[in-house]
RNA sequence: GGGUUUGUAGCUCAGUUGGUUAGAGCCCUCCGCUCAUAACGGAGUGGUCCCGAGUUCGAGUCUCGGCAAACCCA
């Protein structure tokens, strides 16, 4: 069986945030899960990086657009590559190959006269690439999404068809019913597409940074409209319109997204596809959004959760157990280190890895390290049962992508073995000469966590690789087989001691102002501890006063400019609570765009002696941390009143 | 304004086609155990299943009307 997994193309707009991480991870999980299975598996990822908003960001940072597209979408691949997302194939939508196939699709779409040339009017937003129809517009002008102001965009455009396709989609929402997960999904897109769909205008001629449209169907004027050019990468990574090699893997299996883009995915893309004549995906699964302690993530509150922060905090496979078995598929989930850590110390540390741990324990000392599965279904029938029972159920869990689910059924495994180990006290066992016994439980114990392993592997890859290889085997599709599907047990084998899997995190990693340890390795903070050493140096002890010396303000920021010819500095109109905002010169250009900045608060340094930069004065300056990675700026975790002084507590 | 979804123990969530005393994990308390990462096992505390009305022998589950939150649409 063939499976054909995708994630969205991300747009080249932004670094990754968590909710890139998020989709990534279970797309990636999905496509183990089938690999492991034995299917043929092709997963895709890549990046969008045409359109308006592009050309206009690469402008702003003075880069050739293409240029400023490969850097971009070189920072979310080799993201995924760190982060060993097992991808097939990275696809951009500027690859030639791409571009071929869309223009293909485009001239089969015209061919069949679902494209039409015609004239579009209406109030278009650039940043988020919408035209808005009047009555939706804040004060007539500003855009209900993003409150930018819009233009009035009069332009010749092509139009896809449609509104032909109202009845066949309404039917197959209707013929499919897991079309869309979750199902409480479907009645949002059923209710849309009921509501009447109107001709799509697929491409534009106010901009260039897009597919022109085939030869000899315009004057070279058009380039396609970005969604258009965006979905078809999902057939042209296949080979659409060039060689067709994978063309095998299509219809995919799924298309996993985020719930802001399902009605692209729900309702254009397959329209766009019947007119193709392919068959449709079988699945699109749209998941909800991350929230940090409760609150919507953004820039301008500074919040944003970025997936390497946190991987190198508390470590990958971690951060993949806690997104995928914290929240019900499709309902958004709340990020928070307090959730996270309780996740890692209850569920990792206490259940899966003292588990193993014990394991290792007991042997050692039973039989040193050699495990013998001979006795266990004489003396663990029961266990053996409840094991298979469980694995039994868990695999519609998977199916439907409920992973909290999945996970949390799977984890009755590991109750089963610290149950087993209570009731049969192998330690009581040795001592009353019935060393059969106490054996059987704990190669009872490896044959789960063998068993749980594999279950697992495709949410925690090198963990269970790491426990595989303790038990002495590899994780692939015979031993899923062997393990899982026929229900053998380990051979004998000696086990191997691996040092504790997952560390308990006994404070928040990020955040705080100590140096962040290394959650692999469990030793370094008791040396810390140990030594009892100052870390600060007896000289360069200040007193409180010369504290106090230095005023600092919040300020929020009003404007934010580029100072010309300037590679560093912005220049920032600054209110600190005074009755005119200060002017700021800093050199954070290289960090932050001007306009992210606008009403984000800072922390300034009020009495600082002016100083001209660049020809500007610059009234103050910015608190901000800085190392290899990059820069931040210091902000109040919760917005204070501008001019709030900062101060020690 | 129309619509969809969600609302169950302090927290995070399960509750299949309506059927007996509403479940799990975490937290908290007590007890037990010592192979283990102060981990594990057992017991217990804790619920007007958002509110109100209705259908029914019987409603967390169905219907209607509210309230709250999130989202979609005009």
């Amino acid at each position: 069986m063939k499976n054909y997994i995708t994630t969205p193309i991300y747009y080249v707009n932004g670094e990754a945030h968590i909710g890139h991480a998020y989709t990534t991870f279970i797309a990636d999980a999905v496509a183990r899960h089938s690999r492991l299975k034995g299917n043929e598996t092709f997963f895709l990822t890549g990046t969008d990086e045409h359109g308006q908003k592009i050309e206009e960001s690469a402008k702003k940072f003075n880069k050739p657009t293409q240029e400023f597209a490969d850097e971009i979408s070189k920072t979310f691949k080799d993201l995924w590559d760190e982060f060993g997302i097992s991808y097939d194939y990275f696809i951009r939508t500027t690859d030639e190959d791409h571009k071929k196939g869309v223009q293909k699709a485009f001239q089969t779409m015209y061919d069949k006269s679902d494209i039409y040339k015609g004239n579009y009017e209406g109030h278009y937003c650039i940043s988020c690439e919408t035209f808005f129809p009047e009555t939706q517009l804040i004060d007539g002008e500003f855009c209900p999404d993003c409150g930018k102001a819009t233009n009035v965009v009069k332009e010749e455009s092509f139009f896809f068809k449609l509104s032909k396709y109202e009845d066949k989609l309404l039917a197959y929402y209707e013929e499919h019913q897991d079309f869309i997960l979750p199902k409480s999904r479907r009645n949002e897109v059923i209710n849309f597409v009921k509501g009447g769909l109107h001709d799509l205008s697929i491409t534009r001629t106010t901009f260039e940074w897009g597919v022109k449209l085939p030869e000899g169907l315009d004057d070279g004027k058009h380039v396609m409209y970005v969604w258009l050019d965006a979905l078809l990468n999902y057939i042209t990574a296949l080979g659409y319109g060039k060689d067709e090699k994978n063309m095998d893997f299509w219809p995919a299996n799924i298309h996993m997204v985020g719930k802001d883009i399902l009605r692209f995915h729900a309702i254009y893309w397959p329209a766009f596809l019947m007119s193709l004549d392919l068959p449709l995906p079988k699945h699109i699964g749209a998941h909800g959004w991350w929230t940090r302690d409760g609150e919507k993530m953004s820039k301008s509150k500074g919040n944003v959760v970025l997936p390497k922060e946190v991987a190198d905090a508390y470590g990958l496979e971690n951060l993949r157990y806690f997104m995928l078995r914290e929240v019900p598929f499709g309902q958004d989930g709340d990020f928070s280190q307090r959730a996270f850590i309780d996740r890692i110390n209850s569920d990792l540390s206490n259940d899966l890895g003292n588990l193993l741990n014990r394991v290792i324990g007991m042997s050692g000392k039973y039989s040193n390290f050699e495990i013998n599965s001979v006795d266990v279904q004489k003396y663990h029938a029961k266990e053996l049962n409840e094991m298979s029972a469980v694995i039994a159920n868990l695999e519609p869990f998977f199916d439907n992508l409920q992973t909290h689910r999945y996970l949390e059924e799977l984890w009755k495994l590991f109750s089963i073995g610290n149950k087993a180990i209570e009731e049969h006290a192998p330690w009581v066992k040795m001592k009353n000469n019935q060393e059969d016994q106490a054996l059987a439980t704990v190669a009872l114990i490896a044959n789960i966590l063998a068993k749980a392993s594999l279950m697992l592997n495709c949410i925690m890859p090198t963990t269970t690789s790491t426990i595989a290889d303790a038990l002495n085997f590899e994780i692939n599709t015979e031993s899923y087989k062997d393990l899982i599907l026929e229900k053998n047990l380990l051979k004998t084998f000696v086990i191997k001691k691996v040092p504790p899997l997952f560390p308990r995190v006994e404070e928040p990693l990020m955040g705080q102002p100590e140096p962040k340890e290394e959650p692999t390795e469990p030793e370094k903070p008791k040396k810390l501890k140990g030594k009892k050493e100052s870390t600060v140096e007896e000289d360069n002890l200040i007193t409180i006063d010369q504290f106090f010396e230095t005023s600092l303000r919040i300020g929020t920021i009003l404007e934010a400019l580029e100072v010309p010819k300037s590679k560093k500095l912005l220049l920032l109109k600054v209110d600190v609570g005074e009755k005119e905002p200060r002017q700021i010169v800093a050199g954070i250009k290289e960090y932050y765009s001007a306009e992210s900045l606008v009403d984000t608060q800072v922390c300034v340094v009020n009495n600082l002696k002016p100083a001209k930069l660049m020809g500007f004065l610059s009234e103050g300056m910015l608190l901000a941390a800085k190392d290899k990675e990059g820069l931040s700026l210091m902000r109040p975790e919760a917005p204070r009143k501008a001019g709030s002084s900062v101060g020690l507590i």
